[in-house]
Order: C-alpha cells, then sequence, then structure tokens
DNA sequence: TATATTGTATAGCTAACCTAAATAAAATGG
DNA sequence: CCATTTTATTTAGGTTAGCTATACAATATA
C-alpha cells in the first residue's frame, strides 16, 4: 500500500503542477498564496467577520484589517455592516472576486479537459467516484 | 463530462486543501512558492546553471542570484563551480535541501494514508491507474 | 587581444505581511 | 446611565522577498 501511495502523490503532483502552470499563465493579475486562501475561504463561506478571518489566519485583526484593505482595493472584496451589531463588519467576495475564482476554475477544466478526455466513460466515472471515496474519508476540520 | 470533470477537480481541491494544512503543520521554517517551485526543480533535475534557472523563472541572473543566496543561507541549496566553464555555477540541493522536501512527501503520505486505507486492494490499484493514465496525457513542456 | 558571456555585488525600489498601541464606536451588564 | 468589554481601524514601525539596472570581475572565445 505505501508503494501505492507513493506512486499516487507522484501523479498527484504532476497533475497539481499542470493545474498550477495553467492558472498562472492565465492570472494577469497574480496573488498572493495568503490572498488566495482568504479568496478561496471566502467562496467557501462568505459573510465571515473580520474576527473569525484573523482567527483563521492565525494574525492579529489588525493584520486581517490591512490585508482586506488590498483585496477590497484590488475590488476582490467588500466589507458590509452587520445587521444586528454594528461594530462588526462581514466581508464577502464581490462579482469581481467570485468572477476571479470562477475563471481560474475554468482555466483548471480546459487545461484536464484533453487529458481527461482519453479516459473512457466508464474509466471517469470510476475515477470521479475513487476521488469521491478518498474525498470523504479525509478527516473533518474540526478533529483531533 | 464536463460534470465529471467539475467533480474532479472539486475532489482533487479538496485533497490538495488536506496536504497543504498538513505540510504547513509540519514545516516549522516556511518557504515561499517560488522558493519551494525553485527547490521543487532542483530536486527534480539537478545540476543547473544560474543563468538556466533564471530562464526558467523568467527572472534576471542577478535576481536568481539573490533567491540562491537566501536558500543557500538557509542552507538548502549549494553553489559549485563547473568543472569545464569556470565562470559557470552549478546549483544542487544540499542534504538538508532534499531531507526537507522529502519530509514534506513522508508527510503528504502520512495525510494520505488513513484515507487512502478505505480503498479496497482493487480499488487503489484501479486508482493509480487512472492516476497514470491522466498524467501520461498531460502535455509536455515543450508543447503548443 | 578584443569581445562576449556568466555570475555577483550594490543600490534602490515595491509590496506583502506582521505587530503593538491608541482610538472610535457600539454593545452589554450592572 | 455608566463602566467595561468587544470589534474593527489607524498609525507607526519593522522584516522579508522579489525585482531591476548597472557596474564589475573572471573567464571563454573568435
Amino acid at each position: 500500500m505505501k508503494a501505492e501511495l507513493e506512486q499516487f502523490l507522484a501523479y498527484f503532483q504532476a497533475i497539481n503542477r499542470h493545474l498550477r502552470s495553467a492558472a498562472f499563465d492565465q492570472n494577469q493579475q497574480p496573488i498572493t498564496r495568503v490572498q488566495w486562501l482568504l479568496m478561496r475561504q471566502l467562496h467557501r463561506r462568505g459573510g465571515m467577520t473580520i474576527g473569525q478571518l484573523a482567527e483563521h489566519l492565525d494574525v492579529r485583526p489588525s493584520t486581517m484589517s490591512q490585508m482586506l484593505d488590498r483585496l477590497e482595493k484590488s475590488g476582490y472584496v467588500a466589507r458590509k455592516p452587520d445587521a444586528q451589531d454594528a461594530r462588526v463588519k462581514v466581508i464577502n467576495l464581490t462579482e469581481t472576486g467570485s468572477e476571479m475564482i470562477r475563471k481560474t476554475e475554468v482555466t483548471w477544466m480546459e487545461a484536464l479537459s484533453e487529458p481527461f478526455g482519453h479516459l473512457g466513460e466508464d474509466e471517469r466515472e470510476m475515477f470521479v467516484r475513487l476521488m469521491k471515496k478518498l474525498s470523504d474519508h479525509l478527516p473533518k476540520k474540526g478533529d483531533a
């Protein structure tokens, strides 16, 4: 099983490298690793507060405020005052921000489309099934 | 097929996130995205010159020289004068550098070991076979 | 020997990221 | 209502990576 995992990871890396390279070529305005992390987080779960985001990335609120300044200036995120608590600001991706992520995902799809086409119908089906099974068994974030 | 690819990418991302998170927790001395790129490149193909590396990352030689200064200071790479041409310096990972990459790969394996164990023997075999088939059909770097 | 190549040192710039401390504004608990 | 706490921001200040151009030294090549 160890040998299989080793091979699996090697192929995984190759695919990953290919995806990153494609995304890199497409991105006119590159963002940093942390900024990408932040945007993905907001994509998965919008409406988080500054404090929550700061805790999530393990930085001080003042740091997070400035990170959001930069992303806001780039037009990717927006602050919105919270309805319940006027001290709190709620962060969401803007249309531009969502579009950026969506575009990257499209680029990824295009980058894999041709290679994926070399698989047969039932191979593709099986492949997705196995990926799902592996994903489903990843430990959840609230783990030990 | 588009729907399958979409699902595939979603699962791929989930696994990727998991791997990165595990590696992040393990890494005491985090390096930047570009530094990681450089080290992976040297891992795949050691003995490149400064000029080659500069061209590979699309930066000026003076920039590359400084990037290598930093990695050298961290103990990850070493410059070695070329035997044929005394102007040229050849770059390789040090033992520490290789060890760092190896450790990360071990961390990845550990992070997937449990989830991978939920697959049956023939599922794993099939999975690796499909990953290989997909990888093999990725366009090579000298493509259109 | 004149010219080209390879890498480096230097000076100087931008940008991201990070913190602590002071502040403003709003909520909350007596 | 008032004291305290909470939330986010501003400010001042520091570190680091990454990038360039220019000048230079060492070496190779024609």
